[in-house]
DNA sequence: ATAGGGTTAG
């Protein structure tokens, strides 16, 4: 039987003794002293003017200059380059290649080149030191024209050394182009058969994302190595082709090369992400690594712990994390991410382990790092943990990491859902490389805080900032048009998504239905809806529910019955919109058997959202005791949204019996809700009762309820015009006054009987929305439908006012109020007064 | 000497 060779012990011996190795038996520790009492010499020597300096022994030089390079010293590197000086003993060459080789690795290039440009004859390792030393401090286009300089001085000939620092210049940049031309150099250097040179240019191929090139290179080479493959297999799995990667991988191990922790942690990504065969694979590695006694390797061990936390299983990765004895940040970091990803699809249980695995990594001394960060800021976000966020805001500071735009996106949402939109605002500004994402993070915390205009304002300013909007920028850009019903505006960043082909993203067109229709305009939605080419459950849900909000109830049902013949499974979002056309359109029966078809067919477990559909369905109907009965078995009776939707439906039918019990049930429930006194206030006020009306109004003074105030407003051109009651703050108010006295004097003649209880309170003729639609009337073209929004239900006598301007004006009007539309044409309502 | 693990945002 075959059996898998055993590992090499280097591997072993390097994580497990490492410490061990650095602290104790090394004999650079055993050294120090020395080196302590002969950097003390050499300090005295300099500083004393009239002392003469005596010559040490050229190796000592050399490990004193060694010892800086460890030690990260230059100060000390820099002393014995004065004492070499002063002692006239820097002629040799390796003494100069050791200084201009130190001062590289101290990242003082400057000194570097003097040192170099004063020697007279530079050898190949003179040369090589400093482009590497360039490369490695990122200075890449200085690296790589010393490379350039090198090749021009006739007294030199470059080695694989020069050509590995030219190769690693053309990975870190991605420049493939120039990566050609150093493998053209190699081959007419001859050193193209090289093993070392082979793995390089795999290396920089794969790092150029030219994967192809990078297998080109492998199967032309004279010589493969076990780094050729572990290269090509990182390539592969870089690149995502997870398949390929493990093709290669199997081929590998075929060939008979030896499988070290290189391979099998590119491999074990790959079989992160789902594919057929990709969880048994990767059980099979773990399988592997138990054998080849890889388990106690600590980078094998986190790409393991990452896989099963990525393929969702859990409770593997933290059993792996609690086995490693030797946990670094990495493995700290992958475990963090891991349950910031949990705690993200609201798993709330573990809310906290992120937090206490991250005092547990600094209770071990280790350095948090960018990663540890962002990962523990999404989990704080995640589970609302505002205040830890806070603190931990003060130790990103302390750790010199707030200029990450990923800690910076983490830190504008923590402050943004926290209520602190300002602060969020000022960690957005002080983040020094604002990327597209940092900007639609920003703008999707503006549309979820509902500061929709402040989100249009950024979006703006980012295309101002020469930002390419991707799809999710415009997607998230629609919702903030739809909530402002700014179809103008909706229509230009359509516009925009076109010109730079995003919009044929399914995102960009499930919003873009959501702002058509939520803007009023159901005919150019359900246009979009049918030019997409591949609709998915989001569009066929938004569209369903459009013609709910819409108030067309056999649209929407006709449309959920296509989609279910199209063999598309509807979810809890898509029922939300069959029962809310159900329940607007009166369906009372349809309803009630869509409610039983999608616990039954569909195995979905109705939430209180659709519970409140069937409260309102039942309640509209005037089946009020069969609506509250069914609230009692809902298992949601404590929810004020039920009772609430009960309670609207007792003021549809003027009971007021029914109506004082159940306000004064759901203002128990929830007492600072505005919304159920207003409604109580009204079902006594429509029955002409004014003392129990009035004690209501008392009764929120006291408690400091307040009344969200009515808001109307309209899109006209580029700009959108709001007014509350009575407004005489718009610049045309008295053209806006004249036209609703005409309108209103206009209908008076043609039937319209107007609820203006008396001359002196004038409120009800200058409700918002007849401003609104007033305004739109004098300042839109005749043709053009006027659509008006409004933040709170629209009043009876609005609603009776509006259809007879349609008709006396002859102009569509459609009306948004939060539950639905109302469009009204030529004297009616396509709500037919049921609302 | 060259190859490997954590990528987190909407």
């Amino acid at each position: 039987m075959l059996r898998p060779k055993p590992p090499k012990c280097k591997t072993l011996a390097f994580t497990s003794l490492n410490h061990f190795h650095k602290t104790l038996i090394s004999p650079k520790f055993l050294s120090l002293t020395t080196f302590h009492d002969q950097t003390q010499q050499l300090q005295t020597q300099i500083l004393e003017p009239n002392f003469t300096p005596t010559i040490l022994d050229s190796n000592t030089y050399t490990n004193l200059l060694k010892f800086s390079i460890e030690s990260k010293n230059p100060i000390l590197g820099k002393l014995v380059h004065t004492h070499l000086i002063k002692t006239c003993s820097h002629q040799p060459l390796f003494l100069q290649n050791n200084l201009v080789n130190m001062y590289c690795k101290c990242g003082k290039l400057d000194n570097a080149r003097k040192v170099f440009d004063r020697m007279l004859e530079p050898d190949v390792i003179s040369w090589n030191s400093l482009v590497s030393g360039y490369s490695q401090l990122g200075l890449y286009e200085k690296s790589i024209n010393v490379f350039k300089e090198a090749r021009r001085d006739s007294r030199v000939e470059l080695d694989k050394f020069s050509y590995a620092s030219a190769l690693c210049v053309c990975s870190r940049t991605g420049d493939v182009e120039l990566g050609k031309m150093v493998h053209g150099l190699i081959v007419v250097s001859g050193l193209s058969r090289l093993v070392f040179l082979t793995n390089l240019l795999i290396d920089m191929y794969s790092k150029c994302s030219c994967v192809d090139d990078a297998r080109v290179v492998f199967e032309n080479s004279y010589e493969v190595d076990d780094v050729s493959w572990n290269s090509l297999i990182a390539g592969y799995a870089q690149m995502g082709l997870y398949k390929r990667t493990l093709d290669v991988f199997v081929r590998m191990h075929r060939d008979g090369f030896q499988l070290n922790s290189f391979a099998l942690g590119s491999v074990l990504k790959a079989c992160c992400s789902c594919f057929n065969g990709s969880i048994l694979f990767g059980k099979m590695l773990h399988g592997c690594i138990v054998k080849l006694g890889l388990d106690v390797d600590v980078v094998v061990m986190t790409a393991l712990l990452d896989m099963y936390s990525k393929i969702g299983d859990f409770c593997d990765a933290i059993r792996i994390f609690r086995l490693m004895s030797h946990r670094n940040v990495i493995m700290y970091n992958a475990m963090i991410a891991g349950f910031s990803r949990l705690e993200t699809d609201g798993s709330e249980e573990l809310s906290e382990e992120s937090m206490i695995l991250f005092a547990e990594m600094l209770k071990e001394g280790l350095k948090p790092t960018k990663f540890t960060f962002s990962s523990i800021l999404k989990a704080c976000n995640a589970v609302e943990a505002f205040e830890y966020g806070k603190q931990l805001h003060a130790q990103i500071h302390k750790y010199k990491l707030q200029s990450d735009e990923f800690i910076g996106s983490g830190l504008v949402e923590l402050y943004s859902i926290s209520g602190l939109s300002e602060d969020g605002l000022r960690c957005f500004h002080a983040t020094p490389r604002l990327d597209i994402v940092s900007w639609t993070s920003m703008i999707a915390v503006c549309v979820r805080n509902g500061q929709f205009e402040q989100a249009l304002r950024l979006f703006c300013e980012a295309l101002a900032f020469k930002m390419k909007p991707d799809e999710y920028t415009i997607s998230i850009t629609l919702s903030a048009c739809a909530n402002l019903a700014a179809e103008r505006s909706g229509e230009q960043i359509q516009g925009h998504a076109v010109k730079t082909g995003f919009g044929q993203f399914k995102i960009v067109g499930n919003s873009q239905i959501c702002m058509y229709a939520k803007s009023g305009d159901i005919d150019a939605a359900e246009l979009t809806f049918k030019e997409m080419e591949n609709c998915d459950l989001v569009s066929w849900s938004v569209m369903i529910s459009s013609h709910a909000q819409h108030g067309c109830a056999s649209d929407a049902l006709s449309l959920f019955e296509v989609m279910k013949g199209c063999d598309v499974a509807p979810n809890l979002v898509t029922y939300l919109g069959v029962l809310t056309a159900c329940s607007h359109g009166g369906l009372v029966a349809e309803g009630l058997w869509y409610f039983e078809s999608m616990k039954s067919d569909h195995g979905l477990k109705p939430n209180a959202k659709h519970c409140a559909c069937i409260v309102d369905l039942l309640g509209r109907a005037g089946r009020l005791a069969d609506a509250e009965n069914f609230i009692m078995s809902s298992g949601f009776k404590v929810d004020p949204v039920m009772w609430r939707a009960l309670l609207g439906a007792c003021r549809i039918h003027g009971d007021i019996v029914t109506g004082k019990r159940i306000a004064e049930r759901v203002i128990e429930l929830e007492p600072q809700a505005a919304a159920s006194y207003v409604l109580l206030y009204n079902i006594y006020s429509d029955a002409g009762i004014q003392l129990p009306a009035t004690n209501i109004r008392d009764l929120m003074k006291d408690r400091g309820v307040k009344k969200e105030p009515g808001l109307s407003w309209i899109q006209v051109s580029s700009s959108v015009h709001s007014f509350v009651v009575g407004d005489k703050s718009h610049l045309q108010r008295q053209s806006i006054y004249r036209k609703l006295e005409e309108m209103l004097e206009k209908i008076e003649k043609i039937g319209y009987v107007s609820q203006q209880e008396s001359k002196n309170s004038l409120v009800v003729n200058y409700h918002s929305e007849k401003l609104a639609v007033s305004f739109g009337m004098i300042s839109l073209p005749k043709s053009a439908p006027i659509r008006v929004m409004k933040n709170l239900r629209v009043c009876p006598d609005c609603h009776t006012m509006m259809k007879f301007v349609s008709k006396a004006e002859s102009r569509e009007i459609v009306l948004r109020d939060p539950i639905r539309f109302h469009r009204f044409r030529d004297g009616s309502c396509s709500c037919r007064d049921y609302w």
